[in-house]
RNA sequence: GGAGGCGUCGCCUAGUCCGGUCUAUGGCGCCGCACUGCUAAUGCGGUUUGGGUCUUACCGCCCAUCGAGGGUUCAAAUCCCUCCGCCUCCGCCA
């Protein structure tokens, strides 16, 4: 939710950001004329109100005459004063409706484009040259059955397409890296919390989750819960209805959960392996800030996913995402993508958008100082998404016999294992 | 799932039976000022949040806000209904 004082002084602005958002212009035109309705009914209630108000008073100290007089006279006010009410009350609801449809203003230095316009910011390590090396690699998914970490058989059987099992190895490489990231977190001075994975309307609204990706949501009709799609929403609701105080600033917080994604509309699309599931477990960072801290803070959370990376020796670049792939909260959104050799492409492991006070606006977050109660500034960044990660590191650490080197920083977390080995006896 | 109790402006609390004198009491905390070698103490004032109005700043004023939403009434913290949350007890259960 944007200011609706700024929509009033500035609407090219915003409407400036919708275009670059691919989104509705016009939305900004009926927001701008429901809002005139709204002030407008609100001050004629008001009125009536204060009225009604002073009359009444006069009533107990009234006696005969005058008294049924001004009964006559509040009672026709009642009418006008309920009428003006519900007036009122419409007119509010409608502002607000459309301004709930309103997304995010973008950041002026995003680029304008689509999917496709995203700028790569930087490069870090390299692909290795398997050719080289003199062996032709491996997919995720074969050396995950080779390694008996990954059954995505038995999660078709059980759960339906896009479901897996995480088995021995594949466990343990679940648990070391969920371990490591929230030491890498902790250690960064991050809070962990574990969250709750359903959560209510107003919480997945106050997110943005429920505009255009809503489609993408697991909604249990019959106790009006949403499962959520990242901890970023249990993260963000979390203070809902507060007020911080500015010196507890930045509050951070490192969330692990299961995420539940419908993946509608992906029909086909990687369809091979863990890439792209209904479920999965991530460790996920998210900070309240200042506003004006919060473009420094995303930078931030950007040098942390670059950290993890980093740490777990995978070749990556950063790009920046363009105005149109931006979701409807974020402002600006940087991703971080790993290199898979056997897919020849780099695919997002992490992503950290700046939400500003949009989600904070929603979800009625405000920050206190000496300035007074304002709304405060939102970012979240993936730290590890496990799937993915896994995938990642499967194929860029694997060996020429479909073993898979273990990346230093996990190793205290498995037992000191250096080198995952294919079991010999299959479970199958 | 069943029965009962509770929900007041940071925290605690008065008010609810019996509607108007509630512009919501008092204490604690906090902020400002005064006074005092310093600290402490004391005194005075302020201290929910949101919307509107106004020279979009200050001050002021108006309206809403007593868990949420409806209803009754000229008038609701107070009466009625629905929902939510917390607590106690019973039942069931990992």
């Amino acid at each position: 939710m944007i200011d609706l004082r700024l929509l009033r002084e500035d609407p090219d602005r915003v409407r400036a950001s919708q275009r670059a958002r691919g989104e509705d212009v016009a939305l900004v035109d009926s927001l701008l004329s429901a809002d005139e309705r709204r002030r407008t009914s609100s001050t004629r209630f008001d009125e009536l109100r204060a009225e009604q108000k002073q009359l009444g008073k006069l009533i107990p100290k009234a006696q005969g005459e005058e008294k049924a007089e001004l009964l006559a006279r509040t009672k026709e006010l009642a009418e006008a004063v309920k009428a003006a009410d519900a007036e009122q009350h419409d007119a509010a609801e409608q502002a607000q409706q459309l301004l709930l449809r309103l997304g995010n203003l973008v950041h002026p230095d995003v680029p304008i484009g689509g999917e496709e316009d995203f700028v790569v910011l930087e490069q870090h390590g390299a692909p290795r040259d398997f050719a080289a090396e003199g062996f032709t690699p491996k997919d995720h998914l074969e050396l995950g059955e080779l390694l008996g970490a990954i059954d995505v058989d038995r999660g078709a059987k059980v759960s339906g397409s896009r479901f897996y099992y995480l088995t021995g190895v594949g466990a343990l490489l679940e648990l070391a890296l969920v371990n490591a990231a929230i030491a890498q977190a902790t250690a960064a001075g991050f809070t962990p919390v574990l969250t709750p994975t359903l959560v209510k309307p107003s919480a997945m609204a106050g997110t943005g989750y429920l505009g255009q990706v809503e489609d993408d949501v697991y909604y249990l009709e019959k106790d009006d819960l949403y499962l959520v799609g990242t901890s970023e929403v249990p993260l963000a609701a979390y203070h809902m209805d507060e007020i911080i105080d500015a010196g507890k600033l930045p509050l951070r917080y490192a969330g692990f959960s299961s995420c539940y994604r419908r993946e509608a509309g992906s029909y086909g699309k990687d369809t091979r392996g863990i890439i792209r599931v209904h479920q999965f477990d991530k460790v996920e960072m998210f900070v309240y800030t200042t506003p004006e801290d919060a473009e420094a803070e995303h930078q931030r959370l950007l040098a942390w996913e670059k950290q993890w990376l980093s740490a777990l020796e995978l070749p990556f670049q950063v790009i920046e995402l363009a105005s149109g792939d931006l979701g409807s909260s974020a402002s600006r959104k940087f991703d971080c993508e790993a290199w898979i050799p056997t897919q020849a492409k780099y695919r997002e492991l992490t992503s950290t958008s700046n939400t500003t006070e949009f989600q904070s606006r929603r979800l009625s977050i405000r920050l206190r100082d000496e300035k007074g109660t304002r709304p405060l500034a939102t970012l979240n960044g993936t730290l590890c998404a496990v799937p993915r990660t896994i995938v990642a590191i499967l194929e860029n650490h694997q060996l020429a016999d479909g073993s898979v080197r273990v990346p230093e920083v996990l190793r205290p977390y498995l037992g000191g294992r250096e080198v995952l080995e294919p079991v010999t006896t299959s479970a199958k």
